[in-house]
DNA sequence: TTGAAAGCGCTAACAT
DNA sequence: ATGTTAGCGCTTTCAA
């Protein structure tokens, strides 16, 4: 059973496609055709249930009312969250999301936009991994619509929502120091972006407007495509060689989480002489005992900045001369619990 | 700057375009293309960097290597780690994969299928609501390769993958029974499809196996639709009006993290004497002190199921006899902490 | 006010 | 062994 196409119904109709399809894209006004047959065309649309091919569509007007979203982990509630949102918003402007995950995977990442590039979608939200420059450098010079949120890469202007992560750093670890921690260890994971870095170096500024000197041996590295497992291992070793550490901060909501069952194996009980703070928040920390206290990010503010960045990008005439670049820096908030 | 067509690439190469087509698809060894010939468009294809535009594939094949997602909630942990092991999955077989949520909204899950169907997905991956059996049922009909998971809609033959919730709600009821409770609550979504039910029939049997007898009062529906709010309300004055409860099973992970917080508000500790069991195991439940007891569904086998029945359904040839549906039904498993 | 027809980029039957 | 060509379903220019 064929689905039906343009055709039948402008035979049913007794008019030619041209009509149909001026009549389907509400272009029947301009055209100046007939009311009678405007009700007419709708009326057999309706009770045959037609609904055009969008892939012709796409064909003939280059364009799929698609985006392509590149998260690092669609599993990670952070990015689920802003996935969710996201999708939400542009549903409701007729885009569809096809969605991958890079796994921070340089060639992940530059095979899925090679892979939404034949799929010719229209715009692409990216969260970037080092390496990518050359290829969002591309879509770029296509004039194709680019939003980056998440992290940035130096050098690349392109739109991008970004939180400003030192001034979350710095305020957690300037919370704990008021608190009279002397050893405060960063917990990070190994992704060489931008905004891991300024999270880092938020956390050393503090350090350092307190007049307290940072150690090396306080700043675990994680490698991202470590396992569980492996985690676990890695930050067992560290908290149980640099037992003077009396408080940490863990640089992404996973790390946390592996961190709490770490410190679960290790029976370390986190009262007041031992404090955790996360960037990023989770339902965790809050019902965690004692509760942790986390850098939030504004979640549903990076999704609206997000979407309207990217549908005005798309709506854009870039025919004419290139609009500058938007870049949208929010603000984390410490929760402190 | 437009991208390169097949054109482009025949007249760099002198040659027509059908002798690039068939080396782009692989068949030009069944057409005897010299092996010269192929090396030498290749290499043209290679450095020239051509990607064949998979709108105009899809149109003139019909297939567009994309499959439909359809979930309750993408930002449900349980089904964003389930969209995540399908993408993969997906990926390396060729197919991107378009999700949306549908929040159990029946219509808004028709829409996404009919748009899905505008855009010419391959095959669907359902979690479904109740009242889209005619959809699904019109997609069977058109040989559309269909899969539907976590729930399945009575009269409606269609491959399946589910987990024998009924077995998984009976063994934590009985669990809690051995343990001496008396007054086993259970809260559940409103949602009206079988799985759901059968959670509750589970719970029911086991009661009265045990010759305890269920009382109304002690079964708590949550519309899906409350905000978290709403449930914590609903929940707060269903624990506060029935003071007897010693035991609480939740048919769903965002339902026991809801009543978690719930707990913590009222000042109720989960000691022995209250017992805590979620359907779906969580971070959340591993960390909490106490920790909370789960039926632990197998997220892998159940994408690991999900993807190898599309992809099969996929690769069928639907000119032959109509292959019988598959259903799957996998365990799911107590972990009693 | 409506229709004919070209053409988007590709595949594959048919021709040579 | 390789080329010519029709046509997938749609939009849109041009003609009537």
């Amino acid at each position: 059973m064929k689905p039906l196409s343009i055709k039948d119904i402008a035979k049913k109709a007794n008019v030619s496609i041209t009509t149909v399809s001026f009549i389907l894209n509400g272009k029947a006004e301009k055209m100046r055709i007939s009311q009678e047959m405007i009700l007419k065309v709708e009326k057999i649309i309706q009770e045959l249930g037609f609904k055009p091919n969008q892939v012709a569509r796409s064909l003939r007007t280059g364009t799929t009312k698609t985006i392509g979203l590149i998260v690092e982990d669609i599993s990670n509630p952070f990015f689920a969250a802003i996935a969710r949102l996201i999708e939400d918003k542009a549903y409701k402007h007729g885009y569809k999301i096809i969605y991958s995950s890079t796994e921070n995977d340089l060639e992940k990442a530059k095979g899925l936009i090679r892979m939404f590039k034949t799929r010719q979608v229209d715009g692409y939200i990216i969260v970037p991994v080092t390496g990518l420059e050359e290829e969002i450098q591309d879509l770029l010079n296509n004039n194709t619509p680019v939003v980056v949120f998440d992290r940035s890469l130096p050098g690349l202007d392109v739109n991008s929502v970004l939180v400003d992560c030192a001034a979350g750093t710095y305020a957690a670890v300037e919370s704990l120091i008021k608190q009279g921690k002397k050893n405060i260890a960063f917990v990070t994971v190994d992704v060489d972006v931008q905004q891991i870095k300024d999270r880092y170096a938020g956390y050393m500024n503090a350090l350092k407007d307190s007049g307290i000197k940072a150690s090396k041996k306080l700043h675990q590295l994680i490698p991202f495509s470590s396992t569980p497992d492996e985690t676990a291992g890695l930050l067992k070793n560290f908290f149980t060689k640099n037992a003077e550490i009396d408080a940490v901060l863990f640089a992404t909501n996973y790390l946390a989480v592996r961190g709490l069952f770490c410190f679960k194996e290790l029976n370390k009980t986190l009262n007041g002489d031992f404090k955790v703070i996360s960037y990023d928040d989770h339902d965790i920390f809050k019902l965690h005992s004692p509760e942790i206290s986390a850098v939030d990010q504004p979640i549903d503010e990076i999704a609206e900045n997000v979407i309207s960045l990217i549908l005005k990008d798309l709506a854009a005439d870039h025919t004419l001369e290139k609009a500058p670049f938007n870049q949208v820096l929010l603000k984390s908030r410490l929760i402190s619990r």
